[in-house]
RNA sequence: GGAGGGGUAGCGUAAUUGGUAACGCAGCGGUCUUGAAAACCGCCGCCCUAAAAAGGCUUGCAGGUUCGAGUCCUGUCCCCUCCGCCA
């Protein structure tokens, strides 16, 4: 959620900054129904001011026998009144809420302008584009003919767009889970294991609701949610709480499932495991002081992009144009690895920056040592690395003629050894 | 799932028949001291405000009764103990 107070003071360069993401909205309703809630709001404390004053009168009259019928009957009045207005506040204040939750993260001033995904700019190459001698095959024919990857029953287990990771493949799959974790811990993250499920207020807190409920999993009857991804509990950890500047930054790094209903992507990827109802991810979580989430976003972006070095995946950075971002992101690298079926670069880590978006509606904040006062945390978080693309992208890069495929030196210690699938 | 008990500031505890949240510890600042400790004084929940004053809010959460609710009523969440079930 954005500051009110920002709107407030220049509305036009809200707007103007909202456009880069292709989001039109007037901001002039929202204005005045800010300004009728701090309205009713400084009525409504006048009267509860005189309240209490009065009523404080008739505890000390009655204390010392005195009559405060008269007291009592003019502060009866007053009660109705009061309640009159607690119930326009809460009208206006719904309102307010509602409007203010669909209003997107604007980005920042340094992303580029542009519609889709062409007009992304590319920031970083790194690697080489494997060339083969002979025809290469996608990774979901490499999996079944290894036997490391089983779409059919998958299929009857759970339906489509879900996979089974089988033997050396589900190995494999752990392996890249531990390296990762290992890796992002070394780099000064806190490996946290949260839970799966998460209720309403925490996928509120991270921005995914209530906008966006046809892409998550709701556990029916309850009112719980599958994670679409370990940002939710890994950034609602500190929901409702004031942190210590000094513990500042706090970096996380977390390994869980991840579920995404993917209502609007239909036809899309429907090969392989690049697009999955459930898919494997190690994330990485940051809290920081506002001036220092600039500088996090770099070096997290480079925390990623170590990974893909390690594994020896040829990858490209891009920074995402205003029309490719997200809701509740205001600034975005996109790290994308080379995949030989595809003939391109494909998506296999989102780095991102919330500002105080995601720390306002979740309520996460820090006391300055200086000032003692509280102050809104910005949050980041990025992917280290999708397990499944990740699993994809070895599966197609490393394949050999015979249709074996070569383990990255980094998994082989996670692997007892092994230098190859099949 | 059932029964019972309990949620008050970071922690631990108070609060006459309903009368407007108190105390200790910890923490912060200061006095004193060569330094430290001790002692003493002050601060020590949140919001609103550029800031302060003033004001409002705050006893898990949401409602209700009342001039006034930590206290009474309803709903709900969480924790603890026991029972049941269970990886």
């Amino acid at each position: 959620m954005m500051d009110m107070r920002r709107i407030r003071d220049n509305p036009e360069e809200i707007q103007a900054l909202l456009a880069k993401k292709g989001v039109v909205v007037d901001l002039t309703r929202i204005i005045d129904q800010d300004q009728e809630r701090r309205r009713l709001l400084t009525d409504m404390e006048q009267l509860k001011a005189e309240r209490n004053r009065v009523s404080l009168e008739v505890a000390h009259k009655k204390k010392a026998g005195e009559n405060a019928d008269a007291l009592v009957e003019e502060m009866r009045g007053v009660g109705d009144r009061i309640s009159g207005f607690e119930a326009r506040l809460r009208e206006v204040d719904a309102a307010l809420q509602e409007e203010m939750m669909a209003i997107p993260n604007p980005p920042l001033k340094d992303v580029p302008d542009g519609a889709t995904a062409e007009d992304n700019v590319e920031v970083r190459r790194w690697g080489m584009v494997p060339t083969f001698s002979f025809e290469p095959k996608p990774h979901w024919e490499l999996g079944e003919a290894l036997g490391v990857l089983d779409f059919e029953r998958a299929r009857k287990i759970a339906g489509a767009r879900f996979t089974v990771f089988a033997g050396v493949g589900a190995e494999m799959a752990r392996a890249l889970v531990n390296f990762m974790l290992d890796h992002n811990r070394r780099r000064g993250y806190t490996e946290m294991a949260p839970p799966y499920l998460a209720n309403r207020e925490s996928l509120v807190g991270t921005g995914q609701l209530p906008k966006f409920a046809d892409d998550v999993f709701r556990v029916v009857p309850h009112e719980y949610y599958l994670i679409p991804t370990a940002e939710v509990p890994l950034t609602n950890l500190h929901r409702d709480e004031i942190l210590n500047e000094k513990d500042l930054p706090i970096r996380y790094t977390g390994y869980t499932a991840s579920f995404r209903a993917e209502a609007g992507a239909a036809g899309r990827d429907t090969r392989g495991i690049i697009r999955q109802h459930q898919f494997d991810k190690v994330e990485l979580v940051q809290f920081t002081k506002p001036e220092d989430s600039a500088d996090a976003l770099s070096a997290m972006v480079e925390d990623a992009e170590d990974v893909l070095e390690q594994l020896g995946l040829p990858y490209r950075t891009v920074l995402l144009c205003g029309g490719d971002m997200g809701f509740t992101q205001e600034k975005t690298f996109d790290l994308e690895v080379w995949m030989p079926s595809y003939g391109r670069y494909v998506e296999i880590s989102s780095v991102s920056l919330f500002g105080d978006f995601q720390a306002r509606r979740a309520r996460i904040r820090y006391r300055r040592e200086t000032s003692k006062k509280t102050e809104l945390v910005h949050t980041l978080n990025g992917s280290a690395l999708a397990i499944g693309r990740t699993f994809a992208a070895i599966l197609e890069n490393f394949q050999e003629a015979q249709g074996r495929v070569v383990v990255p030196a980094v998994l082989q210690p996670y692997l007892d050894g092994r230098t190859r699938l099949g």
